[in-house]
Order: C-alpha cells, then structure tokens, then sequence
DNA sequence: GTCTACTGAGACAACAGTGTCTCACTTATG
DNA sequence: CATAAGTGAGACACTGTTGTCTCAGTAGAC
C-alpha cells in the first residue's frame, strides 16, 4: 500500500533526460552571462518551452539549486582526486588550475553565493581538502602555522582572485594563473 | 538665464542631511543583514517614511550606487593613506585588517558586486595600491614576479578568505586575521 | 515669526516575473 | 501500433515591489 504515487515515473524517457541537461546547461550558461535572466530566457536557451521548464524544476530557486548541486558535484569530484600520497604542493596547484575553469563555467555561483550557504557537500568537499592540507603539513611541505580550514578559504581567494582580473580584462588568464600557482606555492611553503 | 531649475537647493537643511546619514546608513545595514530587503524595510530602518526614502534616491538603483560610493570612497582614502616612502609591507598587513573591517560593513557589496563594475574610483585606487606595491619591489621587498594588479586582486582574495570563513562560524576572526596578514607577508615576499 | 524646506502617511498605477493550468500534439518505448 | 511520457503554446491569476503623487503638518533658517 504504498500511498506516495510517485512524482516522476520510475522510467524517464531518453529525451526527457536529454532535456534535463540541455535545462541546466542553458542555466549554467546564461546566468553566467546575464545573473537577471529569467525563467523565459533561459527556456528559449534550451530550445524548450517555459512550461517544460517548470515541468522539470518547480521554480527558479529550484533550478538554482540544481545547478549549484552540478557545480558542487563537479568541484567535490575534483577534491576527491587529491592524492593520498606523495607530494601535496603540485596536487593542489593543479587543482587551482581546473578549480579556475570550472569557476569561469559556474560564474553566476562565485559572483552569487545564495546566503554563504555551507552545503554537506561542500563542507565535506573543504574537509577533504584540510586533511590534504594537514598531510602536507605532517609531511613537512606546508606551513605549520596555517590553520587547515583558513587554507581552503584562501584557495578559493586565489581563485577568484584570477577570475576576476581575467573577467575585467585586466590580465592575461595564462599569466595569471601562473603567477597565482607560484603565489599558492610561496603562500603554503613550509 | 540658468534653465535648469536646480533639483536640490544649493543649500540644503541640517535634518534633511542627518537623514541622508540615515539612510546611508540603514541601507548599509539592512542590506548586509539582508540583501533582498525591500526599500520599505530600508525606510522602516532609517526611522523615515518610503517617500522621503525616494526624496533622497530616485531608485533602489541609485540608492545601493551611492552607497557603493561611500564604500569606495572610505576604501580609497585607506589606500591613499598608504606610505610614499618607508617599508611597505607592514602598511599592506595593516590595510588588510581596515580592509576586513570595512568589507564586514559592507558585505552587501562584497557579496553582490553588480556586474563586476570597475568604476574611477575603484580603479584609481587599485592603481594607487598598484603603484605602492611596485615601490616595494623596487626596495627588493617584495617579490619581482608578481604582477602589481594581480596582487592587488589577490590582496582581495585574502580579505574574502577572511571575512567567509568569520561570516560562517568556521574560524575566529582575530586567527584569521593574523593568519592572512602572515600570509600576506609570505606571499609577497621578495 | 515668517518663509521655505522637508517630511509622513497613504493612495495609486504600473509592471514584470512567477507559477499554474489546459488542450492539442509529438515522441519514445515495448 | 498502442500506450504512456513528454512537450509547446498560450492564457491566467497572483503578488510583491517599485516609483509617483498629494496634502496636511512639522522643523529649520534667517
């Protein structure tokens, strides 16, 4: 007797999954480009119907959130590639690397963080990244005197710190990088 | 034969620029606290009616514009206030911390920079930041390899790795603090 | 004390965007 | 091919907020 009869089939048709991630890439893509775009706008950029738009997510905060989940997903995935042995230092800047490419896809995100919201996986995302941080430091190839937690926060200062010249067109995004990893390295040096 | 009738009178009452403190003020305020707050809740805040709110700002628009020019306006007076001559780095880590202070006042703005502006004012005092820093490069203090503007943008990184992880609950301000400043330090070290 | 600047309260129009719904139609699935 | 899943287009109500205006009343300036 099962009484919740289920929103959504057990089955989804293949175009119906199809037009789930055109949804959230069309959202990713132009929130990015235009934060104020609304619900039509971003229906036509998927090529699909405001009706169906709803019909997927039940309201603008909603898809919001499931573009955010993507992203986190994404970035946690990153996170979780971080070796368990070996050298810390290159591990992480190359991470600065990807975690930059990934910044510019989901900029609406990084210039528009709903309320600094601290999500289970992003927390646990920053958790796995301090106990890197803490093996580097056990290893002797990190500063001691940093605390863990503050370390992933100013990770993340350094990459908007490229995004953000880069989108003004104040640098080079190459030379930034290069000279945000060298900073990453100088900054975390034991 | 002067046209334009003036807006405002040249001189203008001593309550009626109390209450533009006022608002100045409650905006700041109550946009921190809450960034989606109506100009109701600003005018409720600032003890004034809606209407006198609109006396004084044409729009919301104009409203958050003017108080982003009060906070450039603070912002570049610290940074002119930098030293022409004498060691710089202990004036860097110094701005740092008026730097936090100012942008947990004014977190409205931090967290919701209206599209990546890049206005006179801001630019003029990142070039004067700019300029300092390549002072300390020229007296071997700080490192050649960083690009001026670049660190002027990581310097901001350094201020949102701050003030995010104080703004959750995660770390205690003053750690942090001590703990960017050191960083800094590190950073840019020659 | 008089003039003028300024304000409060409230009513008002206007608007844009959200979210709901229906109906006819199309497309996958088996 | 039969069924169910999915869609487009459009109409719709709703709502919250913005910005305007008026009028009576208050507070500063000189």
């Amino acid at each position: 007797m099962p009484p919740a009869a289920p929103a959504r089939p057990a089955r989804r048709r293949a175009d119906a999954l199809r037009n789930e991630q055109a949804i959230l890439a069309a959202g990713t893509e132009v929130l990015a480009a235009h934060p104020q775009a609304t619900m039509t706008d971003i229906a036509d950029a998927a090529g699909l119907g405001r009706a169906t738009l709803y019909r997927h997510h039940a309201s603008r905060e909603d898809l919001i959130a499931a573009i955010g989940a993507a992203a986190e997903a994404e970035i946690a995935q990153m996170v979780d590639g971080l070796p368990d042995e070996g050298p810390v230092l290159p591990a992480l800047e190359a991470l600065l690397r990807s975690s930059v490419v990934l910044g510019t896809r989901y900029r609406y995100l990084v210039l528009h963080p709903r309320q600094l919201e601290a999500t289970p996986v992003a927390l646990a995302a920053m958790d796995r990244f301090a106990a890197v941080v803490a093996r580097g430091q056990q290893q002797g190839e990190i500063d001691d005197a940093l605390d863990p937690v503050l370390v992933s926060h100013l990770f993340l200062g350094l990459v908007t710190a490229v995004l953000v010249p880069v989108a003004l067109g104040q640098i080079d995004e190459a030379a930034a990088l290069t000279q945000a990893a060298h900073a990453l390295g100088k900054l975390l040096a034991a």
